[in-house]
DNA sequence: AATAAATGTGAAAAATATGTAACAAATCAA
DNA sequence: TTGATTTGTTACATATTTTTCACATTTATT
């Protein structure tokens, strides 16, 4: 007798996805299906599932940009099952956020090994932190699937890096952000750690979410240290 | 750029074992070595590393021994690399407790990735557990995770070095602390070891966390030699 | 009690960090 | 291409932090 947990499987080639919902309910896995990267998304928002094993080769959108999509709200893991078998695909995944990559043809036996690898990890995790595909602080809303940000309901019209920096101050609200933890996260690995460029990028979206908003500004300055959002009412 | 990370690497082949130690080193991580089985596990016990990369083909004993052993008492990481490229290796080896299986001849790129997505999660779930990392003696309290320190539930505003001092002390509560000792940990080990300063910043904290509170100061003068924090009730 | 040594205190100077505006460079869509 | 948008850079006024220093106070020693 297996378990509770939900995979998703996301395969647009209907024999494959039958190869391997098949060997899910043979051993006895709850799933749900999605044939495209969008609606692998949504049903990822709505359906909150313990596991998504990911075919790259996807016919509306490309496969590492699910995973990124996905990781931007969520730490659910994934698994790749992949035509392609290069190095650099493989890497290209693993550091958007997938957990595993199989390249196809692949054994049901090692996915399924793969798998209990997987929710053995899951089971001593256990209770995490929760993964809301939506976040909501005083005024400020933001809806990561659908990569959006509302202030007051009205819709925010931020650059890729301001949205990256909210993002980022929103998933650690409350705590304080060094300069060098934004900087690397926002613009990447290697970065001259420029605090010049952060601090007009702060200063433009303070601007557009702290429009005539409250008395305390929802994002502080900790000088000599970083910033910091505020967990407002 | 990297990391604290130590990791095990377990492999008899003198040859492959220093392809996986130049490439660990390249890349800045830390790592230790043993070519058995017997070498793998007293190492695992004495070093509690962080990630173990077991090859299966040891000369003394089964890698999947290694695996069962280490997994008597630890849930250290470990990421097979072995030879054997049968899906029974790798099933016998990921369920008796492998995270992962690279077959040779494998690509260090891909090592690395896979290096990386293990690292990762490990830092997911250390942040996790260092959620209770919250400092509390009498009204005085302290979130290492957030960066602030309260004082009866109010937020202090601090700098950074008032904010060093701070944790020093509360890390090392009841013990006193010389006055190099503070200096080298505050403004880090190239110092004239100035203790005016340390005089001033000490004034100015316990103005800050003594604001009209107890008869008893919370931090102690021990002339000649330094301070310390009081355990409070 | 007198003296010397160590510590506390307040205020200024020095050093450093920040917010902002203006502008240059890069990117992107038509 | 153009024109619009986004991103990166610089200069500078302002604000904050850190250091220094003179002097008062406390503590230890004789």
């Amino acid at each position: 007798m297996n378990n509770n947990y939900n995979i998703l499987v996301v395969e647009d080639d209907a024999p494959v996805r039958n190869l391997i919902t098949t060997t899910l309910k043979a051993n006895e896995y709850k799933f749900i299906t999605a044939a495209n990267g969008s609606d692998a998304i949504m049903s990822a928002v709505s359906h909150n599932p313990d596991i998504v094993l990911l075919d790259l080769g996807l016919p509306d959108m490309d496969g590492v940009d699910v995973i990124e999509k996905i990781r931007s709200w969520s730490n659910v893991p994934i698994i790749v099952i992949s035509a392609r078998s290069e190095i650099s695909d493989k890497i290209e995944a693993l550091d958007a956020g997938a957990d595993d990559y199989l390249t196809k043809p692949f054994s049901v036996e090692e996915l399924l090994a793969r798998l209990r690898v997987t929710l053995r990890r899951l089971s001593v995790v256990s209770e995490q932190s929760s993964s809301a595909s939506v976040f909501e602080n005083g005024s400020l809303k933001i809806d990561y699937a659908a990569g959006c940000a509302y202030l007051n309901g009205d819709e925010l019209h931020l650059t890729p890096i301001e949205y990256k920096l909210l993002c980022l101050m929103a998933k650690n609200v409350g705590k304080v952000l060094t300069h060098s933890y934004i900087t690397r996260n926002v613009w990447g690995t290697s970065w001259n750690n420029d605090v010049a460029s952060l601090r007009v990028f702060m200063a433009t979206l303070r601007k557009k979410i702290e429009k005539a908003s409250d008395t305390t500004p929802i994002i502080q300055t900790h000088i000599g240290v970083g910033y910091r959002m505020m967990k407002m009412e």
